[in-house]
DNA sequence: CGACGCTTTGACCCGTTTCAACAATGGTGG
DNA sequence: CCACCATTGTTGAAACGGGTCAAAGCGTCG
């Protein structure tokens, strides 16, 4: 039988403590539309008030920010089974805006029936609430990795943070993992220019801890990288996960 | 009479949408033990486990993040009657570490009165979770701003933002507001070093935007600070409240 | 094959860091 | 009340990480 599409959504909630079976079903009763989004097209921009949140099922999608003056920079990157705009459900004006890195399909749940369902349900609000939660750790982290890594360990952060998070939803191979962004937007992922990206990103492979072709990354030594990364998962919040696969 | 001590939870809840006599009893009714920090001291530590909720009540803390090469992030500054660590509610393991900057006040309130009140007031629940968004929305901001923004303008934002969040709980007076941390604080706050937070700061001064002289800072021409700034309040998501005093 | 987007390279430049001192300030104890 | 000491703020000079600009490779796709 073919998965529920939302059961990405049911294995999210499932994963720190078990849910039951009365609120699965409340979890897969939820309206949705599936919807496909092309890469670098955004979903929802600044100042926009939505009235869905938005489950991605497959792809990758970033948050980002734009100043004034041009300068964009993103804020996280999103990976199948997240709810990228979770806090929409309480935070009347968006505040960032959210594009597709690659072509994706996500599934738009109304707000309405997701709030509910958090009263309807309390346990699973408090899971809810928790994603949100851990979302803020990973913006922490970022602000960490922005504000005193150096320009190689942040990009080798981001790439320790993306293989963990992929790992734990299942979609990293063995040491290598699929991450088809520009360096351009590695740059405004990490605060540096396209040029010192690549760079820096040449330092990694001429060290020997990745490879990263076509858009698929490969870690060639796990420890060495998240050692040049100061990496520490810690603020993910996986439970009952050890380190590494 | 004087007031109870946990009525800068109260207002914060009620900033929203109004609370019910009810509500607004249950929340009194918390149990609390009222501390005192001193300056420097950490509350909290990376790693923790805490069983409690943290009220700040008067003073000035933040969050942190160390690096294992010794350098210290500053996440965000936190004035009374924000709970800084409300997360823990819901987060096992504190990924960040909290401290004093000044002597301050607060009220710890242990985590499971405060989830059977979530349980008991969804209402509250949900205010609650939506403060914590608010953290979040903080967060991206200080992304953008230690990634983007150029060094006067980072200090800039800090200063604008540190205005309206106080003005919001009357703790401004007309342009001028107590921020007394050290440069080399506000150094890890913006991802610059002592030296060149005090050349930035210098400009401030010499662009006549701001005075800030024994922890007190004005501001003289709030327009042009928040255009230095680059300074757009939505991500504070006050309500009701125009954008300045 | 040619155009377009992305990566890579080179040369030069500038914002920020580093290091090292020195000046204010404020608190403490004699 | 003053001498002392620890912080904090300020300044200068030199070094460097990362930025800027510009052009050249390289795939891929129409």
């Amino acid at each position: 039988m073919p998965d529920h599409p939302l059961e990405p959504l049911v294995r999210k909630l499932n994963s720190n403590a078990p849910i039951s079976d009365k609120e699965r079903l409340a979890v897969q009763n939820l309206p949705f539309t599936v919807k496909h989004i092309e890469a670098d097209q955004d979903i929802v921009r600044e100042g926009d008030q939505p009235s869905n949140c938005c489950l991605l099922l497959d792809g990758l999608l970033f948050l980002y920010k734009t100043l004034p003056d041009g300068a964009r920079q993103i804020l996280t990157f999103h990976v199948p089974g997240d709810i990228p705009d979770l806090q929409s459900l309480h935070l009347e004006l968006l505040d960032h805006s959210m594009a597709a890195a690659t072509d994706s399909s996500v599934a738009f749940i109304p707000h309405e029936p997701l709030r509910e369902l958090c009263h309807a349900y309390p346990r699973l609000a408090d899971k809810l609430w928790r994603e949100t939660l851990i979302d803020g750790a990973i913006f922490r982290e970022w602000v960490l990795n922005v504000g005193q890594r150096e320009a190689a360990s942040r990009i080798a952060h981001i790439l320790c943070e993306m293989f963990t998070k992929l790992q734990a939803v299942g979609l990293a191979r063995g040491n290598s993992f699929d991450f088809p962004i520009t360096q351009a937007e590695l740059g405004d992922a990490t605060g540096l220019t396209t040029v010192h990206v690549n760079r820096s990103i040449q330092k990694l492979r001429g060290d020997r801890l990745i490879s990263w072709e076509k858009g698929r990354c490969t870690i060639f030594d796990w420890d060495r990288l998240k050692e040049a990364a100061m990496f520490d998962a810690t603020y993910l919040h996986l439970v009952g996960t050890s380190d590494r696969g």
